[in-house]
DNA sequence: TATACACAACTGTGATCACAGTAATTATAA
DNA sequence: TTATAATTACTGTGATCACAGTTGTGTATA
């Protein structure tokens, strides 16, 4: 994950860029809370630069759906009703399946030991109750499912998605009491990936895809 | 179109969205050309006001892939490249054909009546080599399909697509001598519609999302 | 005529200020 | 003590300027 963000920043020098990276980590992994207030100025103090920079990176995560900014009000991280977050998912299952059908098909062990990697560093996080980690190594895993199918057009909009409900998944998995229902669900999707069963493949990771939304049920 | 785009302006009052939706048409429409370049201050004297506005749409256009922007450089129309036209059409398939799926269940006859009438103005606009009208209806065709789908976070995504490829398609669409296959497919896409068919519905739109692709073959 | 160099025009980026609305807080009145 | 009014602090938006790279053009040199 900082490896993608520093990819990313050292790339683009700007500092626009380098804001923007940053707070797009901390929506993934739930370190801004719905309901929560940004403030341009506030936010420019944090770092050490003027107030241009974080201007236009959250007009860009507004501009994504990931902040919403009425006129003359503060920035705010959305608090989903259901029906938005089902709206959400929905679209991630159509997206990332069609990702699984092309993954299958050219899936190689290196994937797969990565997917095992990054399953069993989600368990870890999950039995030691860190909810950030675990939703930053989640988020690896489907990146990487979404990476496989080599389009970057897709995987932009997978970024997006997982932008989006981060906070809403940090919210409901504040507990981590609950079934662990996930790790059967991802083994069995690199089990499918490792079998080249593409059919499958997208099956489950469309089933996967609505695990988020159990949170609140 | 205009209405559409009315709306979006009236709703929120600032500068930057007013300039945002103009772009977004010509791009749509293909009044900007691959390759085209644009400036801030140059925009900014077209319209009546300083460059902040301009500068804040652009950037935005160039965050969702509709221009591409390198430091200190002008910004630019991308001239895709094969490859990268195939990935927007892949993924305009994935989404579309789940909207079309959603929108066979839920269509009622003004549906039905709307999309013929917008299928009849793209008859229309072919038959006067009209290519900017052509290109407008058509994504008013697709965008009803989307919006019957009444996920408006897909709706978006699919918005998006048709600003990335609607230079690409008005490049290859200049002359507009080559046969049109596009209407029969559109006929058998509101007839699907029309009788609930919800699997026929999604597979005539993932066909017809890859109409634009032959045009370059 | 062709090549290299210097200069001028143009580019996005960031900083800073004024402004008009919004939100919160304090003071005033019942 | 409570409700209402006034004031203060805070918000994004737009304008304008300085800066450092990029691009293009014209000029001088071989």
């Amino acid at each position: 994950m900082i490896n993608e963000n520093m990819k990313f920043v050292s790339i683009t020098l700007n500092l626009s860029a380098k804001v923007y990276a940053d707070l797009r980590l901390k929506l993934i992994i739930g370190d801004l809370k719905p309901g929560e207030t940004l403030s341009i100025r506030t936010l420019a103090e944090g770092y050490d630069h003027g107030s241009m920079p974080v201007r236009e990176a959250l007009r860009q995560l507004s501009s994504e759906g990931a902040l919403v900014g009425e006129a003359k009000k503060a920035y705010r991280v959305p608090d989903l009703s259901p029906n938005e977050a089902a709206k959400l998912f929905y679209v991630r299952a159509a997206l990332e399946g069609a990702s699984a059908e092309i993954a299958a098909k050219t899936v190689e062990q290196t994937d797969i030991e990565y997917l095992r990697l990054l399953s069993s560093k989600m368990d870890e996080a999950w039995s030691i109750n860190n909810a950030g980690k675990f939703l930053e190594n989640n988020f690896l895993f489907h990146s990487h499912i979404y990476a496989m199918a080599k389009n970057s057009v897709l995987e932009k909009m997978a970024e997006n998605l997982y932008i989006r409900t981060g906070p809403w998944l940090s919210k409901g998995i504040k507990s981590l009491s609950r079934s662990n229902a996930w790790e059967k669900s991802h083994d069995g999707i690199i089990n499918a990936l490792d079998a080249r069963d593409s059919v499958m493949a997208r099956r489950l990771i469309e089933e996967d895809s609505s695990w988020g939304k159990q949170l609140y049920q």
